[in-house]
RNA sequence: GCCUCCGUAGCUCAGCUGGAUAGAGCAUCGGCCUUCUAAUCCGACGGUCGCAGGUUCGAAUCCUGCCGGGGGCGCCA
């Protein structure tokens, strides 16, 4: 009896009682109703609020219709007993022996366990980072890679065809303050003024005459260019290979210049023209997104004949739609937001409609404490904290699980102390350390002899203890939250349940009557090894969240 | 000034598409290791959910105003 199963049947009962005149629904039978675990175990096993909801449309009371519920859910299979309490909340106890069946379920379900079909049919673009390649990733892109990363996992295992795409902002006038600053490194000259400084500039300007031996002695005329195109390789290189060892994938990486190159550019602003959101003044070319709600129009071409940046997103949106993408999720920072508006209005400009195929997530910033002080960057300096640094201080695994455990508009403080510790201090090891768990009771079972039941011998009636029926119960809403996390955009739900999830197995872990080895000489039970399937259903569920924030599940600890 | 995010226990934060007595970890104090990994578990302490109104059977959650803090308001990229 898993909740989805309790609520369909909730909404049969629903539909028996208004086929048979009982209750008259004027909107008709909810498709789905409220159904969620109880968090007093005197609220029964799950509670539903659906009686206070439709009462008022059916005219009556939430009582009296909780009553009218009741009475038939209360012969329904796998429902033990159904309460009325308070204004009218219906709180149900199911079967014992019933709850434990998910876990046949979810074994063999495997890595699949917690996937659904709600996104089914929607292709989604999860856009995030798009550094520009002028130099290394630091603190300020790590907290977009993990939740961008995390968000296009949860995506996909809520059943939506995603492409994570890493926008490379490649042209402008800063790829070549990049590359004078690493000629001025070479030459032993000043950082030019609007430049690049810092360490990575003056290793940069050895790798870039390591790759091409005499690169700095062009004529100036083609200095610049040579060394902006073999430096803006090196570092897009070494963005690329930082985040696979962040374990963030990007399946496409776009070049701002090949919309350029390919004619995008042109082409878009000869359809805005058509389309009549184009005008000019003062010899620069304007979109009137104040058409659609942005506070001030926008420039597409400076008046010295320049595209803006702003011109290229937009070519960069329609290239998105053209390749079929239905939405087109931004993540971006907090010190980014002035951008939402004008994304929107931009969007409606070339008539879509931007609730339906934009979704632009602001993050708040992240600050990191090391000893009480806070690590501050400055481009200007050169003093900057990279994401590399972070994670080799830190370990990938707590500095992912560390940030991606917060929704990503909390402003967060995170303290290097604290989240290094390897102890209960720091949640990611408490659900790694249960998961580490669950597989040494599988070993220390398979040593035993034990024999893991399949879905055919497994017999969930012997778990009836009080504990196996929480894990169950913990267990079997796996699918909902991943499903939530996937709908509202919320990857830090999966961290919060799997934390509450490992809570409950512990517990589990530690009820004398709950154990899964027989003690001493005592032989092996149909009850232990029932109790090895809840094992496995465990390190399945944990294993499978912890994937979905990029997190490992390592077997020992 | 306008826009936006935040304000919940001593600290760091969940909870916010309205539900029952507001939760977790840390910190402090106190318990349980001859039996599955004690990085676990159990208990105690700790809160005018920033303030004031409103909406309703019901508000930390929704609306309005105010107070306090972060960020943003370029023909920058």
């Amino acid at each position: 009896m898993t909740p989805e199963q309790l609520a369909s049947t909730v909404v049969d009962v629903l539909s028996a009682l208004v086929e048979e005149g009982a209750l008259s629904l004027p909107d008709g039978v909810p498709a789905s109703v409220g159904v969620e675990r109880s968090r007093q175990k005197e609220h029964g096993d799950y509670a539903s609020n659906v009686a206070m909801q439709l009462a008022k449309k059916a005219g009556t009371n939430p009582r009296a219709l909780a009553a009218l519920i009741k009475e038939r859910l209360e012969a329904a299979p796998g429902v033990a007993k159904v309460d009325i309490a308070g204004p009218g909340f219906l709180n149900i106890t199911v079967d014992a022996g019933a709850q434990a069946g998910v876990a046949a379920e979810i074994v063999a379900a495997g890595e699949s366990y917690g996937h659904t079909r709600v996104l089914a049919g929607q292709r989604i673009n999860v856009e995030f980072i798009s550094a520009n390649p002028t130099g290394p990733l630091h603190l300020g892109h790590t907290r977009w890679a993990v939740l961008g990363d995390a968000i296009g996992r949860v995506l996909s295992a809520a059943g939506a065809e995603v492409t994570r795409e890493f926008y490379i902002n490649d042209r402008g006038v800063q790829m070549n303050h990049f590359a004078a600053s690493i000629i001025a490194a070479a030459l032993g000259e000043p950082t030019p003024e609007n430049g690049y400084a810092g360490g990575y500039i003056d290793d940069l300007a050895k790798a870039v005459e390591a790759a091409q031996p005499g690169i700095f002695a062009l004529p100036p005329g083609e200095r610049l260019e040579a060394v902006r195109e073999v430096a803006y390789a090196i570092q897009l290189k070494e963005q690329q290979d930082t985040l696979e060892g962040f374990h963030t994938h990007f399946d496409v990486w776009f070049s701002e210049r090949s919309l350029h190159d390919s004619g995008s550019v042109p082409e878009t602003l000869q359809r805005l023209k058509d389309l009549g959101h184009v005008y000019e003044q003062d010899g620069a070319l304007w979109m009137r997104t104040t058409d659609f709600g942005d506070d001030k129009d926008r420039v597409l071409i400076k008046s010295d004949g320049e595209l803006t940046y702003f011109a290229s997103d937009t070519a960069y949106y329609l290239n998105k739609r053209a390749r079929g993408f239905d939405h087109c999720i931004y993540l971006l920072g907090a010190d980014h937001h002035g951008y939402v508006g004008r994304l929107r209005a931009m969007a409606a400009c070339v008539g879509d409609d931007p609730a339906q195929t934009l979704d632009v997530m602001i993050g708040q910033l992240v600050k990191i404490l090391r000893d009480g002080e806070e690590l501050k960057l400055s481009k200007r300096a050169g003093t900057i904290v990279t994401l590399t640094e972070l994670a080799d201080e830190i370990g990938v695994d707590a500095l992912r699980y560390s940030l991606a455990r917060y929704p990503a508009d909390s402003p967060l403080t995170l303290d290097v102390a604290e989240i290094t510790k390897a102890s209960n201090d720091n949640p990611v090891y408490y659900v790694q350390y249960a998961h580490a768990r669950t597989c040494r009771m599988a070993e220390n079972a398979a040593d035993l002899g034990m024999t893991l039941p399949g879905a055919d011998s497994f017999d969930p009636s012997l778990l009836t203890h009080e504990r196996d029926g929480e894990l169950a119960r913990a267990l079997a809403e796996f699918p909902r939250v991943v499903a939530s996390a996937a709908e509202l955009r919320q990857p830090h739900r999966i961290a919060r349940y799997l934390e509450a999830t490992a809570s409950v197995f512990n517990k589990w872990y530690d009820t004398k009557e709950c154990r899964m080895l027989p003690q001493g000489d005592e032989p092996v039970t149909p009850t232990n090894e029932a109790r090895l399937v809840l094992v496995h259903a465990t390190r399945t569920v944990l294993a499978n969240g912890l994937g979905l924030l990029g997190v490992t599940a390592p077997e020992r600890m």
